[in-house]
DNA sequence: GCTGACATGTAACGTGTTACATGATTTT
DNA sequence: AAAATCATGTAACACGTTACATGTCAGC
């Protein structure tokens, strides 16, 4: 009844209240946070949601800036992104388009693959880097082995992150590796 | 113009002439191959990428079953196959269902929660082992560093395959463990 | 007056899933 | 006769992206 998308804004506000604006900002920035979505999809999913009662708003008004609707997670809203966390659930196929290159590669030009390659291994070294350095700041910080806290959803998160990317990158350096001394007929 | 699963059908047609049922077949299952879709879009498409002359089919009359369409690449569709797999592109987004759940893991009962992830660990787990069976079968037979055959198309793909089964299977037993062992309030 | 950030929506289009629909041939 | 596999399609719906559309307020 409720899509993922729902439970993903569900997840965000039931750690603090926030408008559409808001939750659109957070949605943007892959930043201990994969799923992604634009304005035009969460305006309307917030009235899905405000409608079956799991989100209430109430309209803020603002002098420097233009009134807004502040969105806030109810205790049915809570129940039901709790039940979902561990509700049994198919593994999610995974869709990336430079995989699916790869599978084509042998057609292509071994010096402009390679490039493209490089490229994609450089942009996931450093998204690395930048979650390398969020980790440091959250081990610093904060109780994130406390499994009931909202940190410790942040840092599994991360964690799986920094896997993702480290693993990624040097796959693409693998791949550039092989096309640069790769044995062609 | 030509959609992603349009060039994930012509990587598949670039191999070897095959029927929709045949590319239906070879997309259902992950092995070597991602990519996944239903029959239901992959007849539409065959007739957009015949439309656009990057296919070719014959009727190809059977006596012990139906006769069936062959789809064969054009000259024209490997040009474009081969343009594509070198394209500068944007890095794809992660879409996972799991990755989602675990941001709000917080709220979650641990136990009903460790079960879930311990469950996924074990189908990556699965997965893990059966690419890397498929690996050995590779490394026995082909000439898989050749970058300009099919088959280090397959290889590289493959290789990804089983980092992200590893790196995906190994969190998961992190965040049981975690939930496990994890301090609460 | 213009630009940029804040703020909220709708419409059109493309992609992907589920369900509907049909029919041949082989095996049980 | 029924079930399974082969074989090809369409229709309805859900989800996601891009573009359209409007309006406030602050700073230049």
């Amino acid at each position: 009844m409720t899509s993922i998308l729902g439970y993903a804004l569900l997840g965000l506000l039931a750690r603090e209240p926030c408008s559409g604006y808001d939750l659109s900002r957070k949605m943007q920035k892959p930043i201990s946070f994969f799923w992604r979505a634009r304005h035009s999809q969460i305006y309307p999913e917030l009235a899905k949601l405000e409608a079956q009662s799991l989100v209430t708003y109430t309209v803020v008004e603002q002098q420097d800036q233009p009134d807004k609707k502040v969105y806030t997670i109810t205790s049915a809203g809570e129940d039901a992104l709790r039940k979902w966390v561990s509700t049994p659930m198919d593994v999610s196929m995974l869709r990336d388009e430079l995989i699916l290159r790869a599978y084509s590669l042998w057609l292509a030009s071994p010096d402009e693959a390679r490039q493209l390659f490089l490229t994609h291994a450089q942009l996931h070294s450093e998204q690395l880097n930048m979650y390398e350095a969020v980790l440091q700041e959250m081990l610093a910080e904060s109780h994130i082995q406390q499994v009931d806290s909202p940190q410790f959803g942040s840092y599994a998160v991360l964690m799986l992150g920094i896997g993702y990317e480290r693993m990624y990158s040097e796959w693409c350096y693998w791949v550039a590796q092989q096309l640069e001394h790769g044995v062609t007929k």
